[in-house]
DNA sequence: TCGTACAAAAATATCGATTTTTTTATGGAC
DNA sequence: GTCCATAAAAAAATCGATATTTTTGTACGA
């Protein structure tokens, strides 16, 4: 084993991975199973792994080029996310995506981030709308795809409208229901990525995203709840198509 | 802190963890990690190992009696119950708790629940409305304490309480959403146990699950929700006091 | 042809030792 | 006394080897 070592410390250019963490600490020299946990996660959100597929210690261990224990760790930390699953004595596997599930997700997440939002709406100070009138700039200052004509997502883009989102229920008052609402923003962008579908039907996302901020920061809980979940729906049905195998 | 160790090693008579599985396989062989995930969940939750606790790898080794791989890993798994924090690099502690998070946790049960409520309500068949009609008659057929009393819990009742709860929303259509519940049931019920309160104050809890049972079938989601959140709130408040540190 | 039993291979799970990192303890310097 | 550096101890993380279990392949008999 010679030095793997000087290569790895090198790692984390410090663009962190959103909040795709396997811990809550940030400082200090980041573990292996750190590591391993969050390039699986961008295997499996990407694609790169597929759904349903074995995850064999071995391999991944070669691949990774760490040890079995973190990678075990890594997948063990996985299986809260719901992109990976465990069965007993007999590994691990991608988790399975179906378009009944898909409908779940993109149902389930209505439900809960209307619930954040109004309860935002109706208990966030001035703060928060500060929040939300920056991060809705910050979102419409990059632009959706990197390359307007071959439609490769823009990761920038990406993380601001996640981050866009998030900022919209963060005043809910519960972390508990952030954090469900974190996740399941996280395999809807799994399923996006799925799909395989790159550009959009056209329509403008950035006026959706505008008029949802308006009413939000005008405190009109009703109309920002029915743009969300059209917002939602609308994604949502037109990815439906895609999924399946 | 001399000899916990007896006293751990005795725990779990059989009597079935619930849902409380490491994974989704259950027949075979059970694994080591899944032992050990089964009995530190346990601990944690009977208040054995106390909020905040540093759970140290070797400690637990010796006390388990298997090796580290296994311990981490069921810490790891543990992670997504939020019953355990994960710090890169300085090892896993039990999850503290307080009276806000508790607050916390009781409020976004009741919103989350009560949705579930209402769309199993919605979408329940004669299936759906048989289940909790049976999870409410064996709810009501075994006592509430094993022995009236001391006011010592009775395990069968809890694992019917928490059957009936998960049966009347089981219709919601949202595995997902089922699971969130199912697991701020399971930390709700963590609270509890540390409150350290046996007796609760003169209700009739059978009588107020009898009504809930009635108003679900008879499809009266307006009603079904404000017995559920007022039975929520009620044993809520009167636990609130319990906590802190 | 099908099902079964068994052996070989593959993969998982587990262990115990080793390496790294963090924490604790100690000894000045100011 | 407080701050910092450093050494010693403790703990976490990791590795690679071994033990178990599951899976696969094959021959046999109904």
């Amino acid at each position: 084993m010679p030095d793997r070592k000087a290569e790895l410390k090198v790692i984390d250019g410090g663009s962190a991975a959103d909040n795709a963490s396997a811990n809550k600490d940030s400082s200090g020299p980041e573990s292996m199973t750190s590591q391993a946990y969050t390039r699986l996660r961008e295997d499996i959100i990407s694609g790169i792994l597929r759904p349903g597929q074995k995850l064999k210690i071995e391999e991944l261990r070669l691949q990774y080029d760490v040890g079995t224990s973190p990678i075990r760790e890594a997948l063990s930390l996985l299986t809260s996310d719901h992109f990976v699953e465990r069965l007993d004595q007999r590994g691990f596997k991608v988790s399975n995506v179906s378009e009944e599930e898909f409908g779940e997700l993109l149902k389930t997440r209505c439900w809960l981030e209307e619930k954040a939002l109004r309860e935002s709406i109706l208990h966030g100070d001035s703060s928060w709308e500060e929040q939300v009138v920056l991060a809705a700039y910050r979102l419409s200052r990059v632009p959706r795809y990197e390359n307007e004509n071959d439609f490769v997502a823009n990761p920038e883009w990406e993380q601001r409208h996640k981050h866009f989102h998030m900022t919209l229920i963060s005043a809910c008052g519960s972390a508990l229901l952030l954090k469900f609402c974190d996740q399941l923003y996280d395999q809807n962008v799994r399923y996006r990525q799925l799909s395989g579908k790159k550009a959009y039907p056209t329509r403008d996302i950035t006026a959706e995203h505008g008029a949802l901020c308006d009413a939000a920061l005008a405190r009109d809980a009703e109309l920002a709840s029915r743009l969300l979940v059209e917002h939602y729906d609308r994604t949502g049905n037109f990815l439906k198509n895609q999924i399946g195998k």
